[in-house]
DNA sequence: CGCCTCTTTGAGCTCAATCAAGGTGTGTGG
DNA sequence: CCACACACCTTGATTGAGCTCAAAGAGGCG
């Protein structure tokens, strides 16, 4: 497929995704000017931390962890970002942007890339576009505040806030609870600052009483009520 | 003092702040529209987590503490705004803003309040300033990264860290290094999710072998390097 | 003077980190 | 095709940082 081609038809995939609702077409188009898709195999970065950002964009499928190094060498999980999410775009009018977390594929993913430019020239101009922005940023501060009240919780109650979280995100039927992304449990750990053994065992207990499923990193979730009740019975 | 006057006067306040730097006083002026000051006593609240948000503003003089509620009754501060520091904007755009934090008054402090309507008609319209709202905004986001990798971490690391964030936002000569807001050690746990026992020893220490001082919740580094030592010591 | 906030120190306990060891599934190169 | 590395999951035992509880002193304020 030309890049022409396949450019067109991300089109009509982003054209659903909530950034661009109510948009017109041609503006979708100039928004995603001289966008490129990318694919980025599983455990694969697409951009890496401290790396001069000259690209922002868009998930079109899979997903894409949101990691910043340690200072010993591990990495801390800041987010999880799943189809139709916007990534690295507010940092772009910074004079030298550098980015500020690496982005690592969960599963074969694809990306809509699209140069620093184009934020300038076409989203930095559409006040439609800058509002959401803004609002998504402040979705993102909101999550981070959450999770800072989470800090002296139990670490059931703080992974079965993550699992709220990212249900809440994407699934708006409330009947299919399976989060849609393969999460292992090193993962999460590194998303909560846990230990992976820690989340094994919360996680273990909670399969052996039915509250949820694992099969193939796909975690469903089978007692909503139970987990919201772990989150509210904080102490 | 007329409310006229005192606005007047609160104008070339704010005229030095990084927000407003290199702007015009005419623009000043329309993004200052129907501007009043309120000064609030130490420890009064000058908005509350929830309630309905109609209006942001300015720090001038003193300092407020962003604190949300936690599910057990105590709560958890978000961030230390000082003079400069412009609060709550970027929720105005949203169509029912709620306060997402309580802003609590440390010490007699001056703000500059402006309605909702103000920033809708002047703040939004000036490509400057969203500019820097989504900068600020950036840099807040930034800090919670941080605070995010730092929680695996020692707790006399993470207090450290804090102590250093607090002094890099204001302090620009190296010479003098006073916290610029007063702090209990109260509030140092309540910001990193730690018990003031906790936060008291590691203090205390640090009083005895030199580190600090500590004189009517003033806070003074003398050794700075120590405690850059104990951030990048975190195993 | 009594109340309130803040600081301090001590003692015991708990949650989760760390260390250790073993199991499974998948991809890879000889 | 097999062996080996690697990523991930699991369970058990030990340990320690920091929480909780308790008690008390010090300054500020009405």
């Amino acid at each position: 497929m030309s890049k022409e081609s396949s450019l067109k038809a991300a089109l009509g995939e982003v054209s659903n995704f909530p950034i661009f609702a109510n948009l017109k077409m041609s503006e979708i188009e100039a928004l995603c000017a001289m966008g490129e898709i990318t694919v980025t195999p599983h455990r694969q970065a697409l951009f890496s931390f401290g790396h001069n950002a000259n690209f922002f964009g868009i998930v079109l499928s899979g997903a894409y962890k949101l990691a910043k190094p340690t200072p010993n060498g591990t990495e801390t999980i800041i987010y999880f970002s799943t189809p139709g999410d916007v990534v690295a775009a507010f940092i772009m009018p910074q004079p030298e942007p550098k980015y500020p977390v690496s982005a690592i594929a969960m599963g074969t993913s694809r990306f809509l890339k699209l140069p620093k430019s184009t934020y300038l020239n076409a989203w930095m101009k559409n006040p439609d576009i800058i509002l959401r922005i803004q609002n998504l940023l402040s979705t993102r501060v909101a999550q981070l505040h959450n999770y800072k009240v989470l800090t002296k919780s139990t670490l059931s109650t703080k992974v079965a806030s993550l699992i709220l979280d990212i249900l809440q995100k994407t699934n708006s039927q409330d009947d299919d609870l399976v989060l849609p992304l393969p999460l292992t449990r090193k993962e999460i750990a590194d998303s909560l600052g846990a230990s992976v053994e820690a989340v094994i065992r919360v996680m273990s207990d909670w399969s052996k009483s039915g509250i949820i499923e694992t099969k193939d990193h796909q975690i469903k979730v089978l007692k909503l009520d139970k987990i919201i009740e772990l989150i509210n019975s904080a102490t």
